[in-house]
DNA sequence: CTCTCCCT
């Protein structure tokens, strides 16, 4: 015990760390410096990762000493060294204090208060929740205990749910224990630094998904750390899953494991008294935050309608009355963002004096000599608004100092620009440079004030925040179901994201968090958002599970289930993609049901399954070899899934010159996709085509910050496309390395013959996701003229006017994720042809009569069909004679005419029967054709190949039943030639 | 005709 707690002592660490000699030191922090510059693919805007002021001054004592005049060459040598010892002695006390500052501000996290409890529990336990909100510095402080009380006999491995948070982590971490990042290193989705000699490791949930997939046992790794376990991000919370299992058979075999959930709100039920996860509940172990305080405002009266007229309002009084402090409001969606800055820059404009220099380019043209009074009185003002007005601040905060009085005579809308703010938009779609603005202080004289989306809860942590305003709502997507069709809605928050977005304001000083809605309404606000896993379609989860050997997904221990019907269309959709085997449909009903939820994956499904894209898009990857249209196909998914690929440039402008700017670079937009889509059969592929046109072009071109902005495309987007290409390209190769694929720089546009492969080829991916032109009699409302119906939806949907194919609308075409954006026109007899599972087929048609094909040795026939649930009529198409007594019927006399056995035609003429009559439904009566039939049915040769592999075993197959057909005079001559191949 | 936020 006595041993332990010194292991554990910071102290003793104090000293170790302390103890190492200086050179090594150094050496260790200029390496991280480098690989902090050089860090790619993150985003820079994050305060986490930005190069630091510390930086620079860090770089200036790497820089040699360099005054050397002409000496003596002892001279010279005598002075260096003194130089030396000198430099030596400055890097040290350097270092020193850098350690002594590092170990100060890790004294002061509440977290090392209870380093002792955390590893006792380890110590004593396979696995162990910790539960402490942001600030308590357990996700850098956590690792450390782990390695230093002697857990890193393997990779000590944490996950992290954004790869920001993975990569900055990592770096902190390294510097905290004055490592190098060749020890404490990460991995995220394109990129990493783990190295042999990587004994801390930060990564993204899925990475580990991915990992386990490779070795199950995860036998590097001895601590697996699952960071944010409280977000419930579908990744983690399979890893959670899967790590109950796997804990438990690591200690059996003698290799053991240790397992730390991380969460930071108290919500930990799911995890520990869930007894199917963990049969004996997990110690949970609770570690206060370091936070300041924050004051809560709560509204007497709850807007419904006009939030934003109340956030507009409320920002001014704050901005008026209270003292300096960023405000930070949270809005839900891009278009409210926009038009509240747009409000608020008009109320309180400041002058150009007062702008960086970045800023001016923007925003020069707006800020106008003198604003029309007039004008802006004649803004609306919003309706209800004294009655709101008089209804600010809650009884719980009655008499608080900061509580703002409510003035009916403010004037808000009039323009003020002696009290300038600053106010800057922030969502996760803005472009970087934008992003990066709200990380450095305002101008001077100014306020900051960040009007965000939902990044600003979680993944963007802005400096000196003090009043946060929360509307107390949330944009979500809310998917159906059973179809899997999605919808935005915008609904009230949670308590603890609404606690979440309070906290903001108290990461510098104490703060404030003004909510615009009542303390009744918040109590009426569920405790927590649901679990992501239950809120969408699983059929992604669901073909890794499957890839695992797990069947049955039913029984999995989620932390929280997916509902039964997401399971079930998950796997229909699987099977319908061929990733899983088909279930029987016949037995027992109970046996059905059962099976619907356990088939077992295809081969098909595993190469699916290393895909790293959804599974609609997998099967596209999966048929891409053909015609060599693999580049192609892979381009095309790769900007499928990323989204928004051209810059949203219908956003209201700031200022005239804004605008006129925003007009050229649409009017630019709309040429450019023109030119993309092509002419003719390449227009047919709709904005595939648009799309693949836009990648070639930009890689083409380098895929340069230059060439993005001027032709409308986003940068981070186009990035995005570039790598999952080549991560792509790899796995195609992985699966199948005789198609040699290659990321081409330089692709030539497809040629007409691969547009119409690679319209198939999506179309074989996107079954569910066909949509045909409303037609005249189901034309309920006149709107629905040019509207398209899909099979899950009822009402109709729209080609964007931005569509390739706005003009042409065609009859089918394929659309993908929810937007109508993403069309690809379908011929009819495609789907047949190309999505038999989604069709109901009539019976095999009359004329043309079913024949019997010398290529393939089958039978084939033509069939009209209907499209599943919607009875589509879809077009005749030559297929496969479908499976059945006919099929044997019609084969027989095929063989008999001599067709299936060209060396059978010189009997023709001398058969006994007619081979028609094998047709008759009286047939039966014929000792002859039953004894033909029954010989095939006995063998199932309703085919040329099964026909010639059975005469392989058996030569005489047939041969007697043949013979019944002909006069016995040619019965030995036949026998002596049997079989007739 | 209008898209919150993340991950392999």
């Amino acid at each position: 015990m006595g041993k332990l707690r010194k292991k554990h002592n910071w102290k003793g660490r104090h000293q170790s760390d302390t103890q190492q000699p200086a050179d090594e030191a150094k050496t260790d922090v200029v390496v991280e410096l480098q690989a902090v510059d050089r860090l790619k693919g993150v985003d820079e805007s994050n305060a986490l990762v930005l190069p630091a002021n510390k930086a620079k001054k860090k770089k200036a004592w790497v820089t040699p000493v360099s005054t050397k005049r002409p000496l003596t060459k002892k001279q010279r040598k005598e002075l260096q060294t003194v130089l030396e010892r000198k430099e030596k002695k400055v890097r040290r006390a350097d270092i020193l204090s850098k350690l002594a500052e590092v170990q100060e501000a890790r004294l002061k996290l509440p977290v090392l208060a209870e380093e002792q409890v955390i590893m006792e529990a380890v110590r004593e336990n396979p696995c162990v929740v910790i539960c402490g909100e942001t600030g308590s510095g357990k996700t850098t402080q956590v690792p450390q205990f782990l390695y230093e009380a002697g857990y890193a006999s393997g990779i000590i491995g944490i996950t992290e749910p954004r790869r920001v948070a993975a990569v900055s982590m990592s770096h902190r971490v390294a510097k905290e224990m004055n490592l190098s990042t060749r020890v404490v290193s990460y991995q995220i989705r394109y990129e990493g630094n783990v190295t042999s000699d990587t004994k801390i490791k930060f990564m993204t949930d899925g990475v580990l998904l991915k990992e386990i997939q490779k070795d199950f046992l995860l036998q590097r790794y001895s601590v697996i750390v699952i960071d944010e376990a409280h977000e419930r991000s579908v990744y983690t919370d399979i890893l959670i899953g899967l790590l109950s299992r796997i804990v438990p058979l690591r200690n059996k075999k003698g290799m053991p494991m240790k397992l730390l959930v991380m969460s930071a709100t108290l919500r930990v039920e799911d995890f520990t008294d869930n007894t199917k996860l963990f049969r004996i509940p997990p110690p949970v172990i609770k570690v206060d935050a370091r936070q300041f305080p924050v004051t809560i405002h709560f509204n007497k009266r709850t807007p419904m309608e006009d939030y934003t007229g109340e956030v507009f309002h409320k920002i001014c009084k704050i901005h008026r009355m209270l003292p300096p402090g960023g405000i930070l409001v949270f809005l839900t969606g891009q278009a409210e963002v926009h038009s509240l800055c747009r409000r608020l820059r008009k109320a309180f404009p400041f002058r150009k004096s007062n702008e960086e220099s970045a800023f001016k380019r923007h925003l020069c043209h707006q800020s106008l000599p003198r604003i029309d009074l007039d004008n802006y009185s004649a803004l609306p003002v919003d309706e209800g608004d004294e009655d709101r007005e008089a209804g600010i601040g809650d009884e719980e905060d009655e008499g608080s100092d900061l509580e703002i009085g409510d003035d009916p005579n403010d004037a808000e809308e009039k323009a003020d620009p002696s009290i300038p703010l600053y106010v800057l938009p922030l969502y996760s779609l803005l472009a970087p440079e934008q992003q990066a603005k709200v990380f450095r202080p305002p101008p001077p004289g100014t306020r900051l004030c960040v009007i965000a989306t939902n990044v600003a809860e979680t993944s963007l942590t802005i400096p000196g925040i003090k009043y946060v305003v929360d509307c107390g709502r949330v944009k979500k997507r809310f998917y159906d179901r059973v179809t899997g069709v999605s919808s935005f809605k915008v609904t009230w928050t949670s308590q603890a994201s609404a606690n979440q977005r309070a906290g903001r304001a108290g990461r510098t000083e104490p703060g404030h968090c003004y909510r615009l809605y009542s303390s009744a309404v918040f109590g009426d606000f569920s405790l927590f958002s649901e679990a992501e896993i239950t809120r969408r379609p699983v059929e992604d989860l669901v073909l890794q599970m499957k890839d695992l050997n797990i069947d049955k997904v039913v029984n999995f221990p989620f932390p929280t289930s997916p509902s039964a019907e997401a399971l079930v269309a998950a796997e229909q959709l699987l099977v319908s993609l061929g990733a899983l085997k088909e279930p029987p449909r016949t037995g027992r009903v109970k046996d059905i049901e059962q099976a619907r939820l356990s088939c077992p994956i295809t081969p098909l499904g595993r190469a699916m399954a290393s895909f790293p894209v959804a599974p609609r898009y997998a099967k596209i990857l999966a048929l891409g070899k053909q015609q060599d249209c693999l580049p192609y196909v892979i381009a095309v998914v790769a900007a499928m899934t990323v989204r928004e690929i051209f810059e949203d440039l219908d956003r209201p402008a700031g200022s005239e010159d804004e605008s006129s700017k925003l007009n050229q670079r649409r009017a630019r937009l709309t040429q450019m996709r023109r030119l993309w889509a092509g002419q003719g059969a390449s227009l047919l592929l709709g904005d595939l085509m648009v799309m693949l046109g836009a990648v070639g072009a930009c890689e083409f071109a380098g895929c340069t910050p230059k060439f993005c902005e001027d032709n409308g495309l986003r940068y981070k987007a186009m990035v995005e496309i570039r790598r999952l290409r080549g991560q792509l390209t790899n796995a195609v190769n992985a699966v199948c390395p005789e198609v040699g694929a290659f990321v081409n720089p330089k692709m030539t546009p497809p040629t007409e013959h691969q547009v119409v492969c690679l319209r198939q080829i999506v179309l074989a991916g996107l079954g569910d996701h066909l949509a045909r032109r409303v037609q005249g009699e189901e034309i309920l409302d006149p709107k629905w003229k040019n509207g398209y119906k899909t099979p899950l939806m009822d009402e109709p949907v729209f080609i964007h006017p931005s569509s390739a194919l706005f003009k042409t609308l065609p009859e089918f075409r394929a659309v993908w994720s929810e937007v109508p954006l993403g069309l690809d026109s379908v011929e009819a007899e495609w789907v047949p042809q190309l999505l038999p599972q989604y069709c109901h087929f009539s019976s095999p048609q009359e004329s043309p009569s079913p024949w019997f094909c010398s290529s393939t040795g089958t039978l084939r026939c033509h069939r009209a069909s209907t499209f599943f649930r919607v009875a589509w009529q879809l077009p005749a198409v030559e297929m496969e004679y479908p499976d059945g007594l006919e099929r044997y019927k019609l084969f027989s006399r095929f063989l008999l005419e001599g067709q299936v056995c060209p060396k059978l035609k010189k009997y023709v003429g001398r058969l006994l029967s007619n081979p028609s009559i094998m047709m008759k439904t009286w047939a039966k009566l014929q000792p002859r054709t039953e004894a033909l039939l029954g010989a095939l049915v006995s063998k199932r040769v309703d085919c040329r190949d099964t026909l010639y592999s059975v005469w392989k075993t058996e030569d005489k197959f047939l041969l007697s039943a043949y013979c019944q057909w002909l006069p016995e005079a040619l019965h030995q001559e036949v026998a002596k030639s049997w079989p007739p191949i």
